[in-house]
RNA sequence: CGGAGCGUAGCGCAGCCUGGUAGCGCGCUUGGUUUGGGACCAAGAUGUCGGAGGUUCGAAUCCUCUCGCUCCGACCA
């Protein structure tokens, strides 16, 4: 491709609404330009990059047995309706009518489309396992859309699902989706961890999250430094201990705290650490529950925790009148003596004494509160967010460190939840129906390329990975109107071209400050200088974009150099 | 949906408080000089000041409504 004939709109500016590197530097660098909140038009070079990261999931998809297809956009209410999803999705499914007033949805995802087809031509298990998968545009009408194509309404995504005649051959399924998703981003050259992962709204018996450590990660994870454990905070399991509690040294004393309503201000108002307080907080459940939970004062209630542990389908932090009425005191100065509602404590509380709770009323506080003998606690749970340093819950002196990392992929093994719904069923080897057991597994092409520029970036530009980069060669030619420049730089080109080598030519007219900078800002991984000062000598300057390292590489050269670089770039061994 | 902020040329911004008919830098066009890290000189083009309504002799500026965008939170494969 040649630069002047390319359509490669780069920013020497910063766009003001761009807040992540990634977002920015792919404006800059003319990948995309945004249309509206969240959606993305993909402008050819960005184009490229997200092809390449379709490309290697899709080998790598065929590879472990996947089949690709194509649904559509466009999804009838029925179907939703039929797996009780359109009263569920809410405001994130996208919907609108056809002509007639028809109900339609822009699908965010595509279980009930897949399980339709799937049990309309699937009868026996004879045709099983199936896993067939599709890259597509979905839409998910996101109630914050931010970071670009981080986190888009409408993006690209590779969903797969999986259908299996039991748990056992689901399991064999979801295994070998797991690994291929760990060659996917192996050969991405992405610095990634597999982590468990709590299965949310799509449901499902248990599921990994594939994240790239990036500091601009949304999600927080937890990794053992001495096992394989590694989990999102959401999931991360602590050990659960039953703790003796201590025995009371001290009276129950009421203190004035006058407008002192969060932690922070507690322990600076009574001299103490945040350790020695228990804080409780009000909760209210789907089920129309409000209750209190008791977390030491430096902790952070895991609400996913809370959710299963009392099996509804969602917790929320009370509001202010709900918290009002069950304490009768304001936000701020709830405690468990004397509640009438339920107390629930996260399993540390259990091992305390002598603590500091609220008072239930304004601007009041109790110290010296023990449990049993002030108030009393229902059950004991692990309840809290796992942070750095918590002891890893599978292996005997593992610690556990934490990172930011960015979901580029998720994979779930759903059960029978769809086909039950949606009476998927084959007839198994004793002639009875059995409902499919289910797999699905994610991966978003264009946040994977976001956040491989998230984690490959320098001052200067982006410093993209070479199986991700739009091309693998840039050749500079540094003036277009000395011929013996052209020449050389013309002749390298093609050279390159007629080896299949992708290769972008800056034959552009511009000085050579304008060239580089551009070259630094789109980050393509080797760069090739052909200048009259170089050629003089036969040479020409190789620059490779992610060390900076420089050398001179004589014309003869310079073709095969360039081609073992780029095997040795694109190499990649399979996973075990 | 709660909180905060921003919409003025393709991009980055000033002007608004104190109303008087729109400006700066980059980019773009033309000519010339330059050419190994975002050149220089000269001459140009580009705006329904997000939209609607109101106040006023007069509104980018003041008021009301509205739309869009960004950030924080809640939410979320």
């Amino acid at each position: 491709m040649r630069y002047s004939q390319y359509f490669l709109p780069t920013l020497k500016e910063t766009p003001a609404d761009a807040e992540v590197i990634s977002h920015q530097l792919m404006l800059r660098a003319g990948m995309i330009r945004k249309v509206a909140a969240g959606i993305y038009s993909y402008l050819p070079f960005g184009l490229r990059s997200v092809r390449k990261m379709e490309q290697i999931i899709r080998e790598e998809m065929n590879r472990a047995g996947a089949i690709e297809c194509l649904m559509p956009m466009a999804n009838p209410a029925e179907l939703w309706q039929e797996s009780g999803r359109w009263e569920k999705y809410g405001k994130e499914l996208l919907r609108f009518k056809d002509r007639k007033s028809a109900d339609f949805c822009m699908g965010p995802t595509h279980e009930e489309v897949i399980t339709d087809i799937v049990r309309n031509t699937v009868n026996s298990y004879r045709q099983l396992p199936l896993n067939l998968y599709q890259i597509q545009t979905k839409f998910r009408d996101e109630i914050r859309p931010r970071f670009g194509l981080m986190r888009g309404r409408e993006f690209i995504m590779k969903d797969a699902y999986s259908f299996d005649l039991d748990d056992a051959g689901a399991d064999l399924s979801y295994s070998k989706m797991y690994q291929a998703y760990r060659n996917i981003f192996n050969r991405c050259g992405l610095k990634y961890r597999s982590v468990e992962a709590d299965s949310g709204a799509i449901g499902g018996s248990f599921s990994h999250e594939f994240m790239v450590l990036a500091e601009s990660g949304e999600d927080a994870i937890v990794s053992c430094d001495s096992c394989e454990y590694a989990a999102n905070v959401e999931k991360a399991e602590l050990i659960y201990h039953e703790l003796e509690t201590p025995a009371a040294t001290l009276e129950l004393q009421q203190v004035d705290t006058p407008g002192q309503k969060t932690i922070e201000e507690v322990v600076e108002f009574l001299k103490l650490s945040p350790q020695q307080l228990v804080k409780t907080l009000i909760v209210q459940t789907s089920a129309d529950e409000v209750l209190a939970v008791l977390l030491r004062g430096d902790r952070e209630l895991n609400v996913i925790k809370l959710a299963n542990l009392l099996d509804v389908d969602w917790v929320l932090m009370a509001e202010d009148d709900v918290v009002k009425q069950a304490t009768g005191a304001p936000t701020g100065f709830a405690g468990p003596i004397g509640l009438k509602i339920r107390v629930i404590g996260d399993a540390e509380v259990q091992g305390m004494a002598d603590f500091v709770v609220g008072g239930n009323a304004a601007d009041v506080h109790f110290t010296g509160a023990n449990q049993d003998r002030d108030f009393k606690v229902s059950q004991f749970a692990d309840l809290r967010q796992a942070v750095a340093g918590d002891p890893c819950p599978r292996c005997e002196n593992g610690k556990f460190e934490s990172w930011r990392g960015i979901e580029v992929g998720h994979i779930f093994k759903l059960g029978v939840k769809y086909s039950e719904a949606m009476n998927a069923t084959v007839l198994d080897a004793q002639g009875k129906a059995q409902p499919l057991v289910m797999g699905c597994y994610g991966i978003g092409a264009g946040r994977s390329v976001a956040a491989a520029i998230e984690q490959n970036h320098d001052e200067n530009g982006m410093i993209l990975p070479m199986p991700l980069a739009p091309f693998q060669v840039l050749v500079t030619m540094l003036n277009p109107k000395d011929d013996e420049v052209r020449e050389a730089a013309e002749t390298l080109y093609q050279q390159l071209l007629a080896l299949n080598v992708e290769v972008l030519l800056d034959d552009r007219d511009e000085r050579p400050g304008i060239k580089f900078k551009d070259a630094d800002l789109i980050g393509i991984p080797l760069r090739v200088t052909v200048g009259a000062r170089n050629l003089k000598e036969g040479n020409v300057e190789l620059k490779a974009r992610n060390s900076g390292t420089t050398s001179m590489v004589s014309l003869g050269d310079i073709t095969p150099q360039l081609q073992q670089l780029i095997s040795e770039a694109l190499a990649f061994e399979l996973g075990n």
